[in-house]
RNA sequence: GGGAUCGUAGUUCAGCUUGGUUAGAACGCCGGCCUGUCAAGCCGGAGGUCGCCGGUUCGAUCCCGGUCGGUCCCGCCA
């Protein structure tokens, strides 16, 4: 090319009037008043208005007039103050424009199938279709951009604290506890696969066995499971892991580097102290181990007010082991009409399963619509005094088994607070959730499996209930909740061969399949393991924070839908019989 | 695996409720006019397998079934 640009289309500014310079970019807007012609060039630093004006040079002109949008070219001009009342205000470089003597085209574009300018001019499918294309809106210019100054920040703020940045195996040996594995055939090992990594727990595992203490690394990781609004089957982690640490040292490390981060990249003071809450209590109150603690709106436990109503549907459900719990929303009732609670219930019983929501409305001193006929006068006076219920308020009742309970009133909790706008804008607020439990009844298979991970540590305070209750365990678990998104998640690990073992047993793995899956990590654990423990983060959903945005699709490059497909390269695809052959593999109807 | 929802010019949408002659608008595109705009403006034009397959019907963009794709959710995500 000839003009090489001499400036970036954001920088011009009143200091460089008179200047000769030459500018590179895509033409984000034409507007051709017949004589002069004024073009907005775009490039990633900014927007840049250029003129041709036919009195000057009529052929400069007529070539210009033909340029279209997001056609790339290059411009060399003299940078003019704008004539009075033609400053825009709107622009940073809006005082002035650049008079073209020189102009070359780079490249021309064909009609877009959306606008640039305008993220929402096409459909999702159809911008993922054309990715390139919409990276270049300015909203994911500026997401990849902050994304960008995050992975810095993570890196110094680390650095800076002693940790060693290592790269792990992307092929790696399948360890199918957990997620589904993305399996890579070998072509030299007939028969035999290698796995892309759930994360590189294992490996770093290891790496503190190697007398690596401080070790980090962000690193993409591979589920094969479904999507979700904000899971992708690869994303980014920045994973953590140190020796000779107990909780709090890897709580503190992970609160200075996510304050460190928030700090570089929006400026924003996360405090010096996270608060903790326990997992239980995460549960009892906000129905979800991963609450948003911005607004308030706990729910209540209903169980002994439930016994004196004459609610028969409550008490059998307290008499089988089921649970009540109630929400009270202010001064609200009258916005809940009967569609409106209809609403809200259809919504429980299609997404949660829950067979019915009750509700009751405080109606001047007492109750009113709804269940209010099971209440006797002495339980609501009990009620309002305890509750201090008020005029207009309404409670929300959910009863059933204890899992369905919690989960559908916690996602009734952040439903009414989005409806009512009880979530404050602008704030953040981490959260540590701990004391996890170890272990999970899987119904499927009858077993205990590892609630976090199986190399997860048990709380010391309960190794006696490894053997006697194996349910009520704890596990050294922790993770990091940001406005309700898990953010980040750890442990303590087991070091010795011994609680290794003991675990594998209590998820019903026996030594010969621990062997076989864990072997090399069980062999390395006899050679002098450090105590040791770590945390990782959710990168992509850290940036959708930072971003302000509920879409993990929006921080990723090239993302895929959510059947896992990539629409513009059209991935994942069928290959050639040849390279089946090679790997051994033969497809099956 | 399950549920909900969407699919109509290049694009975003309307039309479908109550099936019927020529499926509209805006933006974009093409042409013309216009010397200070910045979402420029004005005039004109081209552009449609109504996602696909099947059914009902004299007749289907519209009703029904299936299918494919997007999105959101449940399950799943150690």
């Amino acid at each position: 090319m000839r003009l090489k640009r001499t400036m970036t289309c954001g920088e011009l500014t009143v200091d460089n009037v008179n200047q000769e310079v030459n500018l590179n970019g895509w033409i984000a807007t034409n507007r051709d008043h017949g004589g002069v012609i004024f073009l907005d060039l775009r490039d990633r630093y900014g927007k840049t208005q250029v003129t041709f004006n036919p009195d000057i040079d009529a052929e400069l002109a007529a070539n210009a007039r033909r340029l279209g949008m997001e056609d790339v070219i290059a411009v060399r001009g003299i940078v003019q103050l704008r004539p009075d009342g033609n400053v825009n205000p709107n622009m940073p470089t809006g005082s002035i424009e650049v008079v073209v003597s020189e102009l070359e085209v780079l490249n021309e574009s064909q009609p877009l199938p959306f606008l640039v300018s305008d993220r929402e001019s096409g459909s999702e499918d159809l911008r993922l279709e054309y990715r390139y294309l919409e990276l270049r809106t300015a909203e994911l210019q500026n997401f990849m951009a902050l994304r960008a100054k995050t992975y810095g920040s993570a890196r110094s703020r680390l650095t800076a604290e002693g940790f060693l940045e290592f790269e792990t195996p992307v092929l790696m040996k399948s360890t199918p506890e957990g997620a589904r594995d993305y399996l890579v055939p070998s072509r030299i090992h007939k028969g035999k696969f290698y796995a892309l990594p759930q994360s590189p727990q294992t490996y770093k595992q290891l790496l503190m066995i190697s007398g690596f203490d401080k070790y980090f690394q962000i690193v993409k990781c591979f589920r094969d499971e479904d999507l979700r609004a904000d899971r992708q089957p690869e994303f980014t982690q920045i994973d953590i892991e140190m020796s000779f640490v107990d909780q709090s040292d890897v709580l503190g490390v992970a609160t200075r580097l996510a304050r460190g981060m928030f700090k570089d990249i929006l400026d924003y003071d996360l405090p010096e102290i996270f608060p903790t809450m326990k997992y239980k209590d995460a549960m009892e109150m906000y129905g979800s181990d991963k609450p948003d603690i911005r607004f308030d709106l706990p729910l209540v436990e209903f169980a002994d007010y439930a016994q004196k109503t004459e609610f028969g549907i409550f008490k059998d459900n307290l008499a089988a082991g089921g649970r009540v719990k109630a929400l009270v929303l202010k001064n609200a009732a009258d916005k809940y009409s009967r569609k409106a609670t209809d609403g809200l219930t259809e919504w429980l019983r299609t997404y949660y399963g829950l067979k019915g929501l009750a509700f009751v409305k405080m109606e001047q001193n007492a109750f009113s619509a709804g269940i209010s006929k099971f209440f006797p006068e002495a339980l609501q006076a009990e009620l309002i005094k305890d509750l201090h219920l008020e005029h207009n308020d309404i409670l929300f009742f959910v009863s059933d088994t204890e899992a369905r309970t919690l989960q559908s009133l916690g996602a009734l909790r952040l439903e009414l607070a989005k409806r009512e706008n009880l979530i404050p804008e602008g704030v953040i607020k981490p959260l540590f959730v701990v004391d996890f439990p170890l272990l999970d009844w899987d119904e499927d298979s009858q077993r205990f499996i590892a609630m976090h991970h199986p190399f997860t540590a048990p709380n010391p305070d309960d190794l006696e209930l490894m053997q006697s209750a194996p349910g009520s365990v704890r596990a050294q678990a922790y993770d990091l909740v940001i406005n309700g998104y898990e953010v980040a998640g750890g442990s303590i690990r087991i070091h010795t061969r011994e609680m290794q073992s003991r675990m594998f047993e209590l998820i019903g793995m026996d030594e010969a399949e621990a062997q076989a899956r864990f072997g090399f990590l069980l062999k390395a654990f006899k050679y002098g393991a450090p105590p040791h423990g770590g945390i990782a983060f959710g990168f992509d959903r850290l940036i959708m924070l930072l971003a302000g945005t509920e879409n993990i699709r929006d921080v990723i490059a090239f993302p895929k839908t959510t059947s896992a497909s990539s629409l513009m390269d059209e991935a994942p695809s069928i290959v050639d019989e040849q390279q089946l052959k090679e790997l051994h593999i033969k497809l099956v109807e």
